[in-house]
DNA sequence: ACAAATCCCCCCATTTTTGGGGAGGGAAAA
DNA sequence: TTTTCCCTCCCCAAAAATGGGGGGATTTGT
């Protein structure tokens, strides 16, 4: 490799960052060039910045990650940047995909992750650790995991895929029209299967859906 | 020195827990003996332990850091504890220390912290990082902060002992009115709770209170 | 070929939730 | 004492969720 990528780390936790320099660190050809603690600093830095690739936590202070990226897009500039996010949120992944993020890592992953994601994106790929690769199928094709790992023991197993899938998106605190949005199907349709989903499960809003959702491992 | 000082390390992020370990081991007198992702691992490994200090998260799934000292004080185990803590709570101070903990480090700190933390708690004494030290001064002689330095305070400000209460409720699939009933105030104030509750845990909607109530143990 | 199931969409209406604001009383802390 | 926090209640309005009905298109199994 000719040079090394520079990369900018940015998180509100001054312990992760030092890890994640630590880690970074012990591959030879990244270095990291610097870091921000508050989204607030990532915007000034990124006035002049000369890093390859930018690291990003959602959750922060002053300006978070979602805030920083609209920055980026409305100013024209282009970095390529790796999310780090501390729950596998998938409802943020789309989000973040449509302005402009290349790669999402879990911070449950194992530190390599890091590496590979770095030298992904550099490459121009798109990286997502597995947490959030695993979730995004299973919410964009109704894939059923492999038989073996899901216990089909569950009670009210009646549920069609797509009855799943919506409430998959319910348990993630969507919105009836989000959900709409994301499958592509009218809020009415969404508010049909809300209805047999609460029939069938037999609770009575939403939150008791959510929970059987936790209780039957559907997310 | 003598013998290395044997360090585990409990955090549900693997990448903290990673950089802790990176951190670490660029002192020689100390080192990291292992780690635990939840608090149920950590209690399973305290039964057989072996290291001087436990660097213990206080948010974890599976019984947190709170939970896990008063399970040290029940069975009379005596491991000395530094609490990592990603928000500078002072109240949880106060009741980690009668619980048994020995140091606490904001994750906001500098990663040589850690190194003097260990030492320093090693020796006997008591650890405070600075975010942390300073809160305490503010609450034991009335000093303020530095204005520069309030935190944002979006996320865990704790919740009151009304608000639990009807999180709880909340998250059993209870409405506003009925809450209102169970706990004989008006339909409006049961609102006013929803509304600072949504804002203080930053989730969407009910469904999100409901999972934080899971995932923190409230219900 | 037929019934059953699934998926999709719409109408209606009511209740509930969310989001903003303000406000008073009481207790405790500064 | 003054301030701050907590609990309580209210107004307004918009958005969302719930509950009932209907129907059409497609696939699946027998």
């Amino acid at each position: 490799m000719k040079e090394k990528i520079h990369v900018h780390v940015a998180d509100d936790h001054k312990i992760l960052i030092e890890g994640i320099i630590a880690v970074i660190n012990t591959d030879k050809d990244i270095e990291v060039e610097g870091y921000s603690l508050t989204g607030k600093e990532v915007i000034d830095w990124a006035q002049s910045n000369t890093a390859d690739i930018l690291i990003l936590d959602i959750n922060m202070p002053h300006y978070d990650g979602i805030e920083v990226l609209k920055f980026f897009k409305m100013k024209g500039i282009k970095i390529k940047t790796i999310i780090l996010s501390s729950y596998d949120d998938v409802k943020l992944v789309e989000e973040m995909l449509t302005l402009g993020a290349s790669g999402f890592l879990s911070k449950d992953s194992a530190g390599e992750h890091i590496i590979n994601a770095i030298k992904a994106v550099y490459e121009g790929e798109q990286y997502f650790s597995d947490a959030i690769k695993s979730n995004l199928l299973k919410l964009y094709t109704g894939q059923k995991v492999k038989a073996g790992q899901r216990p089909e023991s569950t009670i009210a197993n009646s549920l069609t895929d797509r009855e799943v899938e919506v409430l998959k998106l319910i348990a993630q605190e969507y919105s009836s029209p989000e959900i709409a949005d994301i499958l592509n199907i009218s809020q009415s349709t969404v508010d049909t299967y809300r209805k047999s989903l609460l029939k069938k499960t037999n609770v009575k809003n939403a939150v008791g859906l959510a929970m059987y959702a936790v209780k039957n491992k559907i997310i």
